[in-house]
DNA sequence: TAGTGGTCTAGACCACCTC
DNA sequence: AGGTGGTCTAGACCACTAC
């Protein structure tokens, strides 16, 4: 039993009653000055405790408001469904699983040429610095900025797809166009991983410090090659991913916790 | 073009020259005195600048050393294939995993009869608080913790498989032993989710402050009902989750970045 | 022993929000 | 105007690591 420093007792103390409800969820905390007096210790002591709860993604806080405690709504999203290779999509089923949900999406959208990073190019399995064509989209959830997806389709495909280098969306969807062009998805791989987010990505996704993002690559394959990439990074705190593998029918993905 | 805070300059320069390679994965970085100096700033504003860095994943500190910069080393993880229903599944499909990439794997094992919690319960459809045979497992990597490993089974089952209660490793792996007793798992409905982890998960898995978990959550099921849940936490830092759906026949998993 | 980061203080001034 | 958090300073002392 080591002595703890006097700032992270403050967390403890304080992070013990947010659990046990003393400060809901949404619920202010007293002020800087207030803790100060409450733990008998600087005003810069008391910071230092009410960073570590911000760096734990509990609490944030706001200039001439003062902290607040997190709250948590987080959205599912079903990824071995999401676009079951019969299904349209891009936009759409995004457009269409949030508006079940009740809530109001919201999405800018973006085409550019580009130059492949390495990172896409591996998985398409062409040339680092090669031409693809990007289509990026910023993905809201009632005003909330909720994602960021980023589909890299490589050079060659281009010749038999044009439209898809075109700005604009793509109204019945780019899969559906690309399988009435005879290029069908018949597989894919996706890859998850989880880390902090760079500044870019922290001002993009509007998330402070103590929200891990989740990055999500899917590379689709056609009968005899990759023909896109698509990285999705979203927001760790508001969103959580289903995979459904095997039989389960009859079984009701059912939700909450 | 508002004028940021000196620290954030800092952290800015310093993130700049991690990127570009100046200090790259690994080395040291100057001094906090040196910092000050070279930036014209007090000690305490270094530090917040070095704060930031920290928090992002990039750099660690230790006492007596000095900040360094982070190597990232990632094991990849293949969850579709991982428990193929076909597979053995527990201890052995980690420990065979690691094993084929040329790293030492170890466990330590734990088992014992718990009230069930809610988020695991919802799952498992069973009673909150009824009773459950929780399997515990911490692993590690080359001795670096790496995950734990929280399955529970269900009450009713252990009726018909009483070593699921047992301590100790059962030899043919869980999966199997269920599957000679004619319970077969036939589906299971994974969730990913990501966050910093709480300080009990930063003290099991050492991860220091910038380095978010990532939790797996396995409900397998038998053709009538859920007959277990496993919830891994994992180093963000070092994992990466893989799922292959479709006919990827002839596509070998390539890897790297 | 010397150098590193870790903790803590007291106080100053600024920026933002609400009234 | 008054209260909130955000930034910055200068200095003190402690704990750990290296030599």
């Amino acid at each position: 039993m080591s002595k703890q420093p006097k700032y992270q007792q403050i967390a403890d103390v304080l992070r013990r009653e947010i659990d046990n409800g003393t400060y809901g969820p949404g619920s202010r905390l007293p002020s800087e000055a207030e803790l100060s007096a409450r733990f008998d210790a600087s005003r810069n002591t008391v910071r230092s405790g009410l960073n570590a709860l911000v760096s734990q993604g509990l609490i944030t806080s706001s200039q001439g408001l003062g902290y607040e405690v997190s709250k948590h709504e987080v959205f599912e999203l079903n990824a071995s469904r999401f676009e079951n290779l019969t299904f349209p999509q891009n936009g759409d089923a995004f457009s269409t699983d949030v508006t079940n949900a009740g809530r109001h999406p919201h999405q800018t959208f973006r085409v550019e040429l580009t130059t492949t990073p390495e990172y896409v190019a591996t998985r398409l399995k062409i040339e680092t610095g090669s031409r693809s064509v990007l289509r990026f989209c910023h993905r809201f959830v009632d005003n909330v900025p909720w994602s960021t997806q980023a589909t890299h389709y490589p050079d060659w495909l281009l010749a038999e797809a044009p439209r898809l280098a075109e700005p604009g969306d793509i109204a019945e969807g780019t899969t559906r166009y690309l399988k009435s062009l005879g290029i069908e998805q018949i597989g894919y791989r996706d890859e998850l991983a989880t880390r902090m987010p760079t500044p870019d990505e922290a001002r993009l996704l509007e998330i402070g410090a103590g929200v891990p993002v989740m990055l999500w690559t899917r590379t689709g394959y056609s009968h005899d090659r990759p023909i896109r990439c698509t990285i999705t990074t979203l927001r760790g705190d508001l969103n959580r991913m289903n995979y459904e593998i095997g039989d389960l029918s009859g079984w009701d993905g059912n939700e909450s916790e």
